[in-house]
DNA sequence: GCTATGTTTTGAACATGTTCGAAAATGAGA
DNA sequence: TCTCATTTTCGAACATGTTCAAAACATAGC
């Protein structure tokens, strides 16, 4: 019964820290002395200090939804309503940039729990990818079926580039980054309709397919 | 004088270690054991554990080199080119598979001394970047001479991209990451002469500018 | 051979994530 | 209220990468 109170504490304790310090100056120990209880009290509640930033990833997860689904209201054309999703997904992470490398190199290794692609990390996933496919379903286009149906998970896996494109960008204001989805995005209006043409479509098909078992 | 003995001792106790246990397994003090110097000593001679990957890193691109410019006298044909030099720098990595997530992790985060992208990695890098300028240089194509340029550092990051996938590709003998590269390049072999198309050529040219600045 | 100077080597120390056995608190049933 | 099993809490211990002051060694100049 106490149980959940410590738990929601540590747990708050160590997603504030996350906030203002980052990763690494985050330490186990300095989380337990904030929440004023024991190092070993919060290894009973959590496995693993990246059980911690799991939570952190839910969270920012359900910020980035809260933001972007009522923009999507504002349009019916499959580029601007991906633009929506990245760019505010982008502003969500901002205030990490400066701690993005110690969660990045945290979050890379396959088996870490807070792999993006990993089964720990379901929950904030599936948030993530429904807002692609929010974006994907809520679109007139006139795409494929199969195409269509692989995209979310493809656009995707591309904001988790973009991203890694982002922690790397040290240009103020991250404006290389927002160049590069700009850029990016035009060209996708462009070179998508393409995928109707017989040539390109069936080995883009089946790239798209391989792109998608990327996790599996 | 005694110094550059014990250094190389060092150097060679270490990637001996690297290719047998991986980046884990591979602690500092056991190198030094195993070279019969003291823990402090091996500080003496790299800063860190990571300028030690360092010099694997150098190994294995020298090892790539001379496995992959023999085979490119064998065509002068652009997307086979790529495809030698992408398929044998997989071979040369494929003994590292198994430990590969340690050492992704220590290279991801953009201040690692073992970052790719970095200032330490310039040796590896140009030795790896290197490959890609042969094969685009000695191929008979007829692109556009700006997008030419830019195009053996885009290749490269491309290779990055694919390692990445690599890693996390658990089919046998890799199997997915061969599909994926076969029906990336198929893909490029179709859609490259398309950007000669007006239409497409200055979107294109700017994202492949804006890529190759990615280390910056 | 001896001393002074510079190089190389050592091992103890530190902070970190994590583990674990034991102590303390809790609460259900008598 | 007391007992005892369960849950919660604690802090010492471990292995790791890294730092550092001091010891050991080598050598040049006398």
């Amino acid at each position: 019964m106490k149980s959940e109170r410590t738990r929601a504490l540590i747990r708050d304790t160590a997603l504030a820290s996350f906030r203002e310090r980052g990763y690494d100056e985050t330490t186990v120990r300095l989380i337990a002395h904030e929440a004023g209880i024991s190092l070993g009290n919060a290894y009973y509640y959590f496995p693993t200090k990246n059980h911690l930033v799991q939570e952190l990833y839910v969270e920012v997860q359900r910020e980035h939804r809260s933001v972007a689904v009522p923009l999507l209201e504002t349009s019916d054309e499959l580029i601007e309503r991906l633009g929506i999703v990245y760019r505010s997904g982008l502003a969500t992470l901002e205030p990490f940039h400066a701690f993005a490398p110690g969660f990045l190199s945290a979050a890379v290794s396959p088996r870490s729990p807070i792999n993006p692609l990993g089964d720990d990390s379901t929950e904030a996933r599936e948030l993530s990818v429904g807002l692609f496919r929010d974006a994907v379903g809520g679109a007139r286009h006139s795409l494929p079926d199969d195409l269509a149906r692989s995209l979310p998970e493809v656009f995707w896996l591309g904001y988790l580039l973009l991203a890694l494109f982002w922690v790397y960008d040290s240009s103020p204001g991250r404006e290389r980054t927002l160049r590069l989805l700009d850029r990016g995005l035009k060209l996708l209006g462009i070179a998508l309709p393409l995928a109707r043409l017989p040539l390109l479509r069936k080995p883009l098909r089946e790239l798209v397919e391989l792109i998608g078992e990327v996790r599996a």
